[in-house]
DNA sequence: ATGAGGATCCTCT
DNA sequence: GAGGATCCTCATA
């Protein structure tokens, strides 16, 4: 397999997504390997998208955002998960996509243990949560490059995806910019989450 | 299959 | 202080 490159990813984050669908994300913490295949991701822009985590400028948290392409930025949401990304666009310019969903494709028996309430093989990591969670994924694996041989964390490139097997949609949890269709996913696959629509912001009229 | 409600705490206002 | 780029359980169908 081959590795991914920061530039292959220096682009635009809707680009980034569609070379992220279908490429492996490794992780060998805790000393085990577990793979996955991308099936789901989001794109996230800085400046003009509202549902950026970078909409209002560069903060602590958001800082890797703004970093070279090929990063990972995790963030903690809700109180108790993680969701991962992987930054695009170049150094100073803030965007990335959040990886959603996957299928584990090596170290099943692993990821199992990690995610014991997971019913069927391809719950595992459906989900953006879920994902991070088999893969052992927490703030400790922020701002890690994903390019580099020598990381613990790593991105390869998969098996390309035929144009017309990818679906596209208004990103999930949401309540903002829902004319935008930057979540991607693989037709098909069992490990793509279901949709759910943003809480809040009352439709008003 | 789909929906409501709770858990839980970090981040920025 | 408010509000999440979510998941799990339980209910209803």
């Amino acid at each position: 397999m081959r590795m991914l490159t920061r530039d292959e990813l220096a682009i635009d984050p809707v680009d980034a997504a569609h070379v992220l669908l279908g490429s492996v994300l490794e992780s060998r913490l805790g000393g085990e390997v577990v793979r996955v295949k991308l099936v789901e991701v989001e794109a996230y822009r800085g400046g003009d998208d509202p549902a950026s985590h970078c909409y209002r400028g560069r903060t602590p948290r958001n800082d890797v955002m703004f970093g070279p392409a090929g990063h990972l930025y995790v963030y903690f949401v809700y109180g108790m998960h993680f969701c991962a990304n992987v930054v695009s666009l170049v150094d100073g310019v803030p965007g990335a996509v959040l990886l959603r969903a996957g299928e584990v494709i090596e170290g099943e028996d692993f990821a199992k243990a990690r995610r014991p309430s997971a019913r069927s093989t391809a719950e595992l990591a459906k989900g953006p949560a879920r994902l991070t969670g088999v893969l052992g994924l927490d703030r400790e694996q922020n701002g890690i490059d994903l390019t580099d041989p020598g990381s613990p964390v790593r991105l390869f490139a998969g098996d390309p995806v035929p144009e017309g097997a990818i679906r596209s949609g208004p990103r999930v949890g949401v309540a903002v910019a829902m004319d935008v269709p930057w979540r991607f996913w693989i037709d098909g696959s069992k490990a793509v989450s279901t949709y759910r629509r943003g809480g809040k912001r009352v439709v008003v009229r």
